[in-house]
DNA sequence: CTATATTCTAATATCAATATACGATATAGA
DNA sequence: TCTATATCGTATATTGATATTAGAATATAG
C-alpha cells in the first residue's frame, strides 16, 4: 500500500528539478530521468499525461525536451497528481462501496472524509513553486534513491 | 489509486459483522461472504491474516467458522489494516525515496507526515466496536455493493 | 466410524503498473 | 533544401500484485 505509485513519483521529482529551470526552458527526458535512475522512457511516457491538462510543453529534435507551461506558481501538486493517476482517491468510499456520499454514508464517510479532504486540501494548495523552493537539500545533492522493482 | 485494496475491505466488512455477533461466536465464511457478494473461499483466504496476530480464532467442521478471539473494543482498525496490507504505507515516503525520517526529508515530509499521523492516529484509536456501534445503516440494510472486477 | 461442513493451502487467472522497443517528427547545421 | 540526429509519442511486452478458483486437510456431529 503507497500513495503515489512509482511513475508517478519520477513525475513529482522531475517538475520539481524542471521548475527550477524555470517556465519554458527545455529539459530532454534523458537529462531529468538521469539522476532518478529511472528508465528515461518511462519517464517520458509518465510525462505525456501532464500535456493535456497544460502543464507542460514539449519540443522534438535537438536540444528539444519538455517545459514548464505555466509558472510555477500556478501549478498545484493535486493538478500533477490526479493529471496521472485520477481523482479516484478522492472519491471514492473508504470501503469500495459505491457511491460515496452524505446520503447513505457508509460508517467511515465522516471522519475518513475529514481526513482524506486535508489531504485534498494541502494538495490542493501547494504548489510546484513552494516544493521547489523548499530547502531540502535531498533532490538536489544526488541522494535520490527510488526503490525500483525491476533490474538495475 | 484506492486506500484500502477489495481484499481488506471484505475483510473489514466481514469483521463489522462479525462483531456485532460478539465475542467467540462462530460465523462460517460463506455466511460472512454473502451480503458481500464476495467469493467465500477468497475471503476465507484474507481473514487467514488475521489468525496469527490473534484478531480472530477459527473452528473446523460442521457449526464451525470464525469467531472473534478478542472483545471488540481491543480490536482497533490498524490492527485490521496493517494485519492484511502490511504497515509500508505509514513507514515510506511520499516520493518513494529510501529512508523516511527527519534526518535527511524529502520536500513533504512535514506537512505529509502531519496528515499520514492523523491517519494513522485515527486507525489506532478507533476501535471495532465503535464501527458495528455506528448508526450507519449500509452494511445491515443488504445495500452492500462492492465494486468487483472479475465475473459476477 | 463416517459423512459433511468447514477451514487451509496451493495453483491459477486476471489486471494494472512498469518497462521496453519502435516509429514519427522537429530541429540544427551543412 | 536536405540529411542526420535528438527527441518525443505510441504501441507492445514484461512483470508483479491482486483476486479467484480448486482441491486437500481436518474437525465435528451424530
Ligand atoms: S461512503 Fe464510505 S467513505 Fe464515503
Ligand atoms: S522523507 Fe519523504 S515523506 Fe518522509
Amino acid at each position: 500500500m503507497q500513495f503515489l505509485s512509482l511513475g508517478t513519483q519520477y513525475t513529482l521529482t522531475a517538475l520539481i528539478t524542471l521548475s527550477k529551470e524555470g517556465t519554458g526552458v527545455a529539459v530532454s527526458a534523458s537529462k531529468l530521468a538521469e539522476p532518478l535512475n529511472s528508465p528515461s522512457t518511462y519517464l517520458s511516457q509518465m510525462l505525456t499525461n501532464l500535456i493535456e491538462p497544460g502543464i507542460i510543453g514539449t519540443r522534438r529534435g535537438i536540444n528539444g525536451g519538455v517545459y514548464l507551461a505555466r509558472d510555477a506558481k500556478e501549478v498545484s501538486l493535486y493538478d500533477i497528481v490526479t493529471a496521472v493517476e485520477g481523482d479516484t482517491f478522492f472519491q471514492t468510499c473508504f470501503l469500495g462501496i459505491s457511491g460515496c456520499g452524505d446520503i447513505e454514508p457508509c460508517p467511515f464517510h465522516d471522519e475518513w472524509g475529514k481526513k482524506r479532504g486535508k489531504i485534498e486540501d494541502w494538495l490542493k494548495s501547494t504548489s510546484l513553486e513552494e516544493l521547489a523552493n523548499d530547502t531540502s537539500t535531498m533532490l538536489t545533492d544526488g541522494l535520490l534513491q527510488f526503490e525500483r522493482k525491476a533490474k538495475r
